[in-house]
DNA sequence: AGAATAGTGTCTTTTAGACAATATAGG
DNA sequence: CCTATATTGTCTAAAAGACACTATTCT
């Protein structure tokens, strides 16, 4: 019996007290990597579908700490910037159970009727983040049979109203990155413009053009030339930059038009 | 022993089978009329502070029916809409119970204590609304012995953290309005342009310069401008406009830069 | 030389923003 | 004529967007 074990008997049998009835948290977990966005999810067992990883939230904890909690125990990444987007409360959003009762007695060895506190209807608020995926080694636990990347356009079945939240969560994205800058924590800490026009289009799933690109994020000031080229073969080697921290958070806060 | 009576004490008896636990929604209801923003509070009998309207989800309801049918409890008005903005949750933020379990079982007559589930912890999801505030009549309940507009800028002591709530919601409509037209409901069907003009001033609590004002929104080509004069004494009578509602729609759709 | 990608400059159109004189109505 | 508010136009600066040629490196 592992700690994670633990964790989940202890969900079952002292989650009523702990924590917060008939809400939870999932996060849309966005994994960058050359030209491909994906999205973490992971497999309950013996269920053929797919599942975003979410949690319940502790009773002494905001919705925000219960969401980098989750996170951190997917990606193992504990400086993730956590967005909470949208609030989803279809009432029948989790009618048709992962587990059924049974399925969870049988699966624990613990007494659990529908009345138990897991099988009553969740609320659930939506988190998104962004990161690099070849950072992540992605982890189950005593539930998950599996925990992988997929690329959003060829998203496996998914459980409950998981697919809309994945959806939305992109919609959400799109419309932050034209008035915030990102990448600092999805591209290396040197990287290259069509680099960063790369990330841009990939997300926005449209083609930018490149000397407009360029020249608003110079413009804009957060970039820093580096003496320094990447050493790629067969064609000229672009120059590498870096990001300006202190201009690039007063641009996150401020905003910034990237279009 | 009114309607409202019997609904407190189906939800004090009942609630926990109806209800979804922990979880609440809150109104910021804000109220616009002659240069004036205003937010409607209620007074919880028998206590000092003011709370903003709000209410648990029931079971069968989204958290946005629940928001509305709250809103229309307190205002008759089942046409607001209700824009969900944030979810609040800090662990302390009802700490200080407006009522004890003592207060409520001697307010009541049913036998509360502190495990009863309105004594738990509440987590709020934070929805806004505008109107215009002369077309409510704020309405009470058993609970609340007073309900009534009260200016943004002059706020009276709140519980919980809902001045933060406020303050919250005033921030993002003020982001709103910069990138969605407004004034439908808050105007009569025909306005002229220094009162649209007025309104904007008045939520971003600064002046705008009328010339740019007039163009932007006459350029942008939702308003249509109507053979009909204000009729106003003392000065140059002021034009008629009313919305082009398919448009001002379409503009609530993809955003339109209003500043 | 050819292939591949990087890097950049110009022109046009649109939008933002500052700014002030004239028009209308009533007293 | 005076007061009060409405209405409208111009100029400038900044930003958005369309567009194409030159540079570098390697084979």
């Amino acid at each position: 019996m592992n700690d994670v074990f633990e964790n989940m008997n202890s969900l079952l049998l002292e989650g009523e007290k702990n924590y917060l009835q008939n809400v939870s948290v999932d996060n849309v977990i966005l994994g960058y990597h050359d030209k491909e966005l994906k999205v973490l999810l992971q497999k309950p067992s013996g269920i053929k579908k797919w599942m975003l990883p979410g949690g319940h939230i502790q009773k002494q904890e905001t919705v925000e700490s219960a969401a980098a909690r989750v996170a951190f125990e997917r990606t193992n990444l504990d400086d993730l910037y956590l967005k909470q987007f949208k609030v989803f409360s279809n009432p029948d959003r989790t009618k048709d159970k992962i587990y059924s009762a049974e399925d969870l007695s049988k699966l624990t060895g613990l007494n659990i009727d529908e009345s138990h506190w897991l099988m009553q209807p969740f609320i659930t608020i939506g988190f998104y983040t962004l990161t690099e995926f070849s950072k992540v080694t992605p982890s189950g636990n005593y539930f998950m049979e599996d925990s992988v990347w997929w690329p959003v356009n060829e998203l496996p079945e998914l459980v409950y109203d998981h697919k809309y939240i994945i959806d939305e969560a992109i919609k959400a994205l799109r419309i932050h990155i034209t008035f915030r800058p990102i990448g600092l924590k999805l591209l290396p800490e040197k990287f290259t413009l069509p680099e960063l026009r790369i990330l841009y289009e990939t997300i926005l799933g449209k083609e930018l053009d490149d000397r407009n690109f360029s020249k608003k994020f110079i413009n804009a000031g957060i970039l820093e030339k580096l003496d320094e080229k990447r050493q790629i073969k067969g064609h000229r080697k672009p120059n590498l930059f870096k990001f300006n921290i202190e201009l690039y958070m007063e641009a996150l806060e401020n905003g910034i038009n990237i279009n």
